[in-house]
DNA sequence: GCGCACAAAATTGTATACAATATTTAAATT
DNA sequence: AATTTAAATATTGTATACAATTTTGTGCGC
């Protein structure tokens, strides 16, 4: 199974070299859920589990901050960031306020090269879940999204969306209360179809009630504890 | 003269110590037209300038370059970044769609605090200007933007905003064409009565015209030379 | 058994040394 | 004199050493 290839990045990369490498592994890893919100990331522990100096190390820490995928807490260490109940529904609004307008240029601006990525990441998706990689499953249908957002050609807003759907993903970790996959089968397909027939119009209003339904499957009343806290309680 | 007092950054430090120092200080810089962009800074120069190890520099570098006020091109250095005539009317094409409703939020949510702020904001700018402080004045203008953005309580489209004000800071650097300060005086002065009138319809409305405003002192053509790099064709 | 003080170990922050790459200067060639 | 090549120098990338801070472990008194 391969994945889709993927647009070119709108946000430039700022690390080259084993940084980047590493920061990517790292990335990867949060977004597939295998690292979860609060777990540290330890300088020496990384740096001897990828072989490279804790100097590349601290460098890729430090980006995954400024995505903020990582906290950095000055003396203590790196975390995987855990988003409070405030910042996932500001995260969400955020997405509601840029995401179907978005799909709305994609639709306008849109390619038979462009259409075809995006089934293929479809396809991607469906395959992951069919082999039980609901990890990598997650991983793509966020990236759907930001595939989108790159079609659209507006760079300084795809930057935001891309980091909005970081942010999700660790959202979606800790909030997540549904049994099935990410996003609704349903609605990727529709949003193609509209895609498709190049109706800006169509595409919008399904890309704001897509959002709608994520937000609906996370858990925000205020009580909820963050998974990652919730094991640290319960660990023996 | 004193600044006035700011809000709680919405953005979270990422970097402490001595490199979040350097960073502010160069942010500072960039900010007020001091450094202008395409300046290379090198590492061991501002190790010199500043005291500090390279090690130090490098951090600020990395952290000032996910800001996206400073390029990092590998094994050639760091330079203030300059922004293309196509990224100028991106930003403001998202600073248009996100400020004015962020305006509302804040005509909504206003305090007699937060009304003392901005109007304390008003009144640095004015008199940096009356001093001859160009380049403050400039700063604090963007600054005022900021400000609104936090009274908002948004904090994930005020950390949006932030970065689209600083990158705009650049922007204006290289693309300015009007003679007289940033943002016309009266534009401030009218958002603030709109504030203390709690009228968020005004305040969009105000917000929107204003940033169309500026928009149209920026000599967007696609002829234009980035004003950092015509310095340096004539440069003997 | 619990709490406190202290020491030891671990981890993070920073400086410095070394390696790799780019730029500038000097020498050789045309 | 102009161009090419080689050498020297400067700069950036990375590893490692040292300093500072935090965490963990141990011993002692209550």
């Amino acid at each position: 199974m391969t994945e889709p290839a993927e647009s070119q990045d709108f946000i430039q990369p700022i690390l080259t070299g084993p940084s980047a490498k590493l920061e990517a592994s790292l990335s990867l890893a949060i977004h597939e859920h295998r690292l979860l919100p609060g777990t540290k990331l330890g300088e020496d522990e990384l740096s001897e589990i990828y072989s490279v100096s804790r100097t590349v190390v601290r460098t890729a820490l430090q980006s995954l901050s400024h995505s903020q995928l990582v906290d950095l807490r000055r003396n203590r260490g790196a975390f995987v960031a855990q988003p409070t109940v405030r910042e996932a529904k500001e995260v969400f609004e955020a997405r509601s306020l840029l995401e179907p307008r978005t799909a709305h240029s994609a639709a306008e601006r849109m390619t038979d090269k462009s259409l075809a990525r995006l089934e293929a990441h479809i396809k991607a998706e469906h395959e992951a879940i069919a082999v039980g990689e609901l990890g990598k499953a997650l991983r793509l249908s966020g990236q759907f999204h930001i595939e989108i957002s790159r079609i659209a050609d507006q760079a300084t807003i795809a930057g935001f969306i891309e980091r909005l759907v970081a942010r999700s993903s660790l959202i979606i970790a800790i909030y997540w209360r549904r049994q099935s996959a990410l996003c609704e089968e349903h609605a990727h397909h529709a949003l193609v179809d509209a895609f498709r027939r190049r109706d800006g119009t169509d595409a919008e209003a399904l890309m704001k009630s897509h959002l709608l339904d994520i937000l609906t499957a996370l858990d925000l009343r205020e009580v909820s504890e963050p998974a990652g806290n919730l094991r640290d309680v319960l660990k023996p």
